[in-house]
DNA sequence: CACCATTTTTGGACCGGGTCAATTCTTAAG
DNA sequence: CTTAAGAATTGACCCGGTCCAAAAATGGTG
């Protein structure tokens, strides 16, 4: 019923949805059900006007039992998205040997913006639009969007950059780190702000594309004397 | 009474404490009474382990008035910390005519870590390592003082970066502001966690002093072809 | 000194998010 | 069919935060 939608990818935990006891099939379905009323819900209202009681009497289950699904409210929105948190140290792992780690970062993002990847926040999807606009109305999920999100993620590409590259130290490791994620979430809420006012994903995808370029390029080249007036 | 601890500077509103109305004297001194009757709390047991009605007991008022001085919770440890929000959009905006933005943020910061500013991490003061500590052992605090603190911070610089060097458009600027100030909380965070296990300020110093060089060369001249193995 | 106007403080009731111990239900074994 | 084990579920509870009306404290004024 209904498209996954990308996000609701999230939910279930990888495998095949109808592959598994019956029991765990259960658990899923309302785990979905519980995410989609509350999205919508908080498309409708915003996320403050609406509690957690309303949503579980909307799904006609128990406010416990939605705490049982998601351990906080902020993770009815954030839970699906979490699971890129360890991509970028991924994509640096598994990157093809003599390639900088700028290099792969910045392929694997343009690939991503070829295909619409809700993750860049290039994507015209209903539901994940709904899902950024909630975030960008709501101050503390915008803060966990992005510090909460950026922070862990960032950890563990640093470990990953010490771990494949041990001439460098680890104070290099992080800085580099920081540099390369601030780059990509710049670059994913300039996507997402321009989603939000209603332009299509399709039409914004080469100033989206030109966009990450000189992103990354600043990453690669430095700032240089940016600012000095004399450039 | 008691040192002022540099922190406790930014509860007043940074004028002369003994040269006004009486009334306004006696709100500053209970405003810092109550942040340092909490800030002990925190430190001696946890923030998710001391109730605000706690606090207020402690410090002879009611839990309202707490609510009164501080908005929330959470502003009885961070508050004093955020009016360095405008820092470097302020640091860009005075700098000398001709020098980068890079050159003035890192002359500032270097600057400040040789007065052993608190707001670089490199600080002794028991008062300042306490709220640190308590800040690392909270997450819903590390969060806040990262991105919540950045994030702001963050739209300033981009917005100053815009209006002085309109030959840039707005997304350099975004990225450019992300970049700097990625590198300064990566240096502010290694700071404070040296600070966290017993380290001396003076003799983290010059160890402070040459990653914030190379912290910043980096965002200068850029990450190059870092990872590529064959540098 | 007494009085009024303004502001601060207070207590209490209340709401919503989040936790806990106990209850109910499902499931599998005998 | 009975029963014991284990999980999903629940209702009672705590804490952060807001709202309100009343009480207290302060500053200015006759």
């Amino acid at each position: 019923m209904a498209s996954p939608s990308g996000f609701e990818r999230g939910l279930d935990h990888g495998f095949d949805l109808d592959a598994l006891p019956l029991r765990e099939r259960k658990k899923i379905q309302t785990g979905i059900r519980l995410w989609r009323t509350a999205v919508t819900l908080f498309a409708e209202r915003g996320f403050d006007q609406v509690s957690v009681a309303e949503i579980a009497a909307a799904a006609d289950v128990s406010k416990m039992t939605v705490f049982n699904y998601f351990p906080t409210k902020e993770d009815l929105v954030m839970g699906p998205m979490e699971q890129h948190i360890d991509e970028p140290a991924r994509v640096v792992r598994e990157r093809a040997p003599g390639s900088s780690a700028v290099q792969a970062l910045r392929a694997h993002y343009l690939a991503a913006l070829a295909v619409f990847d809700p993750s860049t926040g290039l994507s015209d999807d209903r539901v994940v639009l709904d899902v950024v606009r909630v975030i960008h109305q709501t101050p503390t999920l915008l803060v966990r969007a992005t510090a909460g999100f950026d922070r862990k993620s960032q950890t563990l590409l640093a470990a990953e950059l010490l771990a494949q590259d041990p001439d460098h130290d680890e104070f290099t490791a992080k800085v580099a780190a920081a540099q390369l994620l601030a780059a990509q979430l710049t670059l994913t809420a300039d996507n997402q702000r321009r989603m939000l006012t209603g332009e299509r994903a399709e039409d914004a995808l080469p100033a989206a594309l030109d966009a990450a370029h000189r992103a990354f390029a600043m990453v690669e080249r430095g700032l240089g004397d940016y600012g000095a007036g004399t450039a």
